[in-house]
RNA sequence: GUCCCCAUCGUCUAGCGGUCCAGGACUCCGCCCUUUCACGGCGGCAACGGGGGUUCGAACCCCCCUGGGGACGCCA
């Protein structure tokens, strides 16, 4: 049988981070096989799904690269098939009518509570007709009253839960539509899902989902149920931590691919090895090493992470992933220097590519004003003389490249006997507008001679004016 | 409350009975490199939750406690 995994996600908000670290766990199981990948929206709970949440999951999926081969499914388009499971339950005697209102469900719950109980249903209609045509009857599903339900978790290991302990859960609403214990344990048997590999707080769902699998007479999958991920608190992750949407850490400038290795990283590691490409991760996850415990949420480390990938990733690569930033502000790539040059450069000190579009403004478009800080501490002294030296030479300079460059700085700072810091201080504050950027001679060379020597004539207008000021 | 799951530095983790007075990574702090900012290099702080067993020997196995998480919906 080939190997079949898939991610199943109910469309009732964002992408949620955690959700995507089980689809990530998915794919590359289903990868690593050979096998298929299913993406499937488990859409029946009509009030709370909405299209907006469909479009954001395929949106974050499609950013992420974790491509699917089958779907995406939606269950509201199987009712057909889900009704007539259901009455085959009802007709050969694992499932019943239930008449009983929210309202006695609700008093049988508080009476249990107040008893310190477990709340259950009581199984009160399994076996009398109490049929009441003034209310449409849920349909449930006859769990087994004794015996146990065993399975071997991939992650956890074996798993025993008591009978007992489970009720006969409702798989069908008052208006005929299906519940969600009943709609996944159809899909996966149908869609032939052999591994299913989830959230751990499906666990205690999947004795229940083993029983109406062996009252359909089908197969269990193999479980693997994966830990959640925590805030920083230890509670579980959610908003008030911060983003746990995935296209918020689109916005905020991540590598899908970081994002991804942060992930997988989170419960799972192979030795001592921090940075992953996703072929090696294909490669190299093993499902059943994920830890059992649940693991906190470290946005630093993220960070981190992500600049590993900027630094490592192929420029070309990275360029792609930094147009749209720069589009977002305005930055026209065509207005200067090939950006893969520009990611080259700018690679070693950004850690998101926000700060990489950030940083690479000064080479496609003029910057508004200098930074105070920077231009009271080097536009002073002989700063005047020294970027007027300089334009000489550049303009004087036949061969534009960096080491020429260098050696202009260089024997610029000889011949007016200036440390090195008293030329390219000034000199990086007249180009890019602020104190620090890339060393001098790659920025003059990527820059070109013609913004360099306009921008030194500004920065020299700009220094006449200070000193027009101050008298 | 009941049931289920879990437990090594602040965080992510290595460790699978002796090689561990516990290794790596993030963060933080020093130092080095350096024309700025970074990258990088070197060094430092920092952990086996507690108690019982088992064993010649336990971070590793068993039990209890404690702590954390989850489930208990006509949500998924």
């Amino acid at each position: 049988m080939t190997v079949t995994t898939r991610f199943a996600p109910s469309p009732t908000g964002y992408l949620h981070i955690g959700g995507v670290r089980t689809a990530l766990y998915s794919w590359l199981y289903a990868r690593q096989h050979g096998g298929r990948f299913i993406l499937r929206i488990e859409d029946t709970d009509l009030e709370r799904s909405t299209p907006e949440s469909v479009n954001a999951i395929l949106e974050g999926m499609a950013w992420l690269g974790l491509d699917y081969d089958q779907g995406p499914f939606y269950q509201t388009q199987r009712f057909d098939r889900y009704r007539d499971v259901i009455q085959q339950l009802l007709a050969q005697g694992d499932a019943y009518y239930c008449y009983c209102s929210k309202e006695e469900l609700e008093q049988l719950r508080s009476e249990q509570l107040a008893r310190k109980e477990k709340p259950r249903y009581d199984g009160k209609c399994r076996d009398q007709e109490t049929a009441n045509d003034d209310r449409s009857p849920v349909v449930r599903f006859k769990n087994p009253k004794t015996g146990v339900v065993t399975f071997n978790d991939a992650v956890k290991g074996p798993i025993t839960v008591s009978n007992q302990e489970l009720d006969d859960l409702i798989i069908a609403r008052g208006d005929g539509t299906p519940t969600y214990n009943l709609t996944v344990v159809v899909d996966d048997w149908d869609m032939g899902v052999t591994h299913v590999i989830r959230g751990d707080d499906h666990i205690n769902n999947t004795p229940r989902q083993i029983n109406i699998l062996s009252a359909l007479g089908a197969k269990p999958p193999v479980y693997a149920h994966v830990p959640m991920i925590l805030g920083a608190d230890g509670a579980r992750l959610s908003k008030r931590h911060g983003a746990v949407s995935v296209l918020q850490y689109r916005e905020q400038g991540f590598l899908p691919e970081a994002l991804l290795n942060y992930l997988v990283r989170l419960g799972w590691s192979h030795g001592d090895q921090e940075i992953f490409t996703l072929d090696e991760l294909v490669e190299k996850f093993r499902l059943e090493t994920v830890n059992a415990a649940p693991s906190a949420f470290n946005p630093e480390k993220l960070v981190w992470v992500n600049h590993q990938h900027i630094m490592t990733a192929a420029p070309e690569h990275v360029a792609r992933h930094l147009r749209p930033y720069l589009e977002q502000r305005g930055i026209d790539p065509e207005a200067g220097p090939d950006l893969k040059a520009v990611v080259l450069l700018l690679r070693e000190r950004s850690k998101t590519l926000i700060e990489m579009a950030e940083g690479s403004r000064y080479f496609y478009q003029e910057f508004e004003d200098y930074d105070a800080k920077a231009a009271q501490k080097n536009f002073k002294g002989e700063a005047a003389q020294v970027l007027a030296t300089l334009a000489k030479q550049f303009a004087e300079l036949t061969d534009w490249q960096a080491d020429a460059l260098h050696q202009v700085v260089i024997d610029t700072s000889e011949t007016l006997e200036l440390k090195l810091g008293k030329v390219a201080q000034p000199l990086r504050v007249a180009l890019t507008g602020t104190g620090q950027s890339p060393s001098i001679d790659a920025t003059l060379a990527l820059l070109g001679r013609d913004k360099t020597l306009s921008r030194i004539d500004r920065a020299l207008a700009f220094i006449q004016q200070m000193g027009k000021a101050k008298s």
